[in-house]
DNA sequence: AGAGTTGTTCACCACGGCGGAACAGCCGTC
DNA sequence: GACGGCTGTTCCGCCGTGGTGAACAACTCT
């Protein structure tokens, strides 16, 4: 666990700790210290510390992660003003088109859904807002990556890597940089059951006045209903008509 | 900043640099340390580990909260089934009162909003999902505390005090043990803007079927438009029929 | 170019985080 | 009801590391 930097083990185990509590939806003290392959006094003192700062809770010996979370991260949302801007846009989306219609934007070289609405159509999937997932295998990923400078993006691809998650993913960088320039012409990315078999989704950028992408959206629906001109031409037109109107609002605000 | 008990210093210095960026909409190093009054290089140390456990973005020397609590904090509340019990009736309280209609629950003694939704006529307030508010002073916190236990109630009245919000904030703990007395008789709760002026809030108890309380909901609005029959009899009844709802729900599954 | 910021690095030192073992509660089982 | 087998908790010692202040670097303003 050793690292070379003046880096903070105590408070590295503190969060993975957390992680694992997440992970296992509650769990005791020797479960985690077993999970995590640390000595269970440890476990304990970091649990006790966490519970006594009210970011975790513990009933009957099971701790569970606590809502002191959803206040820095509702807080957090809420002061950016992309939130507030693409909110009424999704909604829209998602009920013109009756499919699940998602917000994300870009940290640290992942995408994080930051809202996301079901239309009357929707199929439940596994997103949700905070969610996390690799940019190289969603359309609302590869839309951002198409927008950022190259450099970034060989980053991103350094750190993260391009793992496979169906058969459709793009794995290799130099098919994954052709898909970028593809996209960046067409103005908004397609994911062909990349992430999720039986999933398609659409996604256009939302580039700020400076060129900087700030956030993207999407819509995503089921494979067998998503197709023909609905994919090709409406939703497309659609998406790229509300990363306008946030881009307007954006830059007059 | 020593404790009797084996917690950890780190970790805790670690949460509080990230409430004071919270605190401080995002700052830079040296205004964090003069802030807690600890030295620069510690908080450097921190602030690098978070960057690098991705808890805290860094652009331009300036500090903030990620949105990993969102993560974190969005999964934890969706694993909770009187979230997803209670979203439905808040809405639906919302858009019949047309008013701001809230649910919350207890952590740590004190309440946590977990989800609201605002009708056609709601005013704006300083309320969120994940904001944290002192129980004696709202009507969802007097609702909890009149079905909490008595040893318990003392315990929260023991760390969290009575502070004063408004003039008409209770105080004195006699006086709220009266209050909640009145409470538990009648069903519901008032809040007579004794936590902000000028807003008046009817909140009544979610309980379980072994008795202990789940949750609590409430209306609020401006003093001047919840007055006479809609304060004494309508939204009472509203929330009550909609507290069963989620009752009996929860009951069956 | 200077003086004021800032963030970062460095090396030292004491203290506290880590771990193992011993202790304490609690639940079933035979 | 004493016994294992499981928890969570406490205790203690030792090595490691988190905290610190001062020196360094990068950067913005006069």
């Amino acid at each position: 666990m050793a690292t070379q930097n003046n880096t903070i083990d105590a408070t590295k185990t503190s969060l993975r700790i957390i992680e694992e509590l997440k992970r296992l939806d509650g769990a005791g003290v020797t479960t985690v210290a077993n999970e995590l392959g640390i000595a269970k006094s440890t476990v304990h003192n970091h649990l006790q510390t966490l519970t006594e700062e009210e970011y975790v809770n513990c009933e009957d010996g099971i701790y569970r992660v606590g809502l002191r979370f959803l206040e820095l991260g509702e807080y957090t949302r809420n002061r950016m003003d992309i939130y507030e801007k693409a909110r009424p846009e999704v909604l829209s989306l998602a009920e013109e088109t009756g499919e699940m219609a998602n917000a994300a934007v870009e940290e640290h070289g992942t995408g994080v859904y930051i809202t996301r609405a079901e239309g009357t159509e929707a199929v439940s999937v596994d997103t949700y807002a905070g969610k996390r997932v690799k940019l190289h295998c969603t359309a609302l990923g590869k839309t951002i990556l198409a927008e950022l400078p190259e450099q970034r993006v060989d980053e991103i691809i350094e750190t993260h890597g391009l793992p496979e998650r169906t058969e459709n993913t793009i794995t290799d960088t130099d098919e994954l940089k052709a898909e970028l320039d593809a996209i960046r012409d067409r103005g908004y990315a397609y994911d062909r059951e990349e992430r999720l078999p039986g999933l398609r989704c659409v996604a256009a950028p939302v580039v700020a006045e400076d060129g900087r992408v700030v956030a993207a959206l999407s819509v995503s629906g089921p494979t067998t209903r998503i197709k023909g001109d609905l994919f090709h031409e409406k939703i497309p037109e659609l998406l790229r008509s509300s990363a306008n109107v946030i881009e307007i609002n954006m830059a007059y605000s």
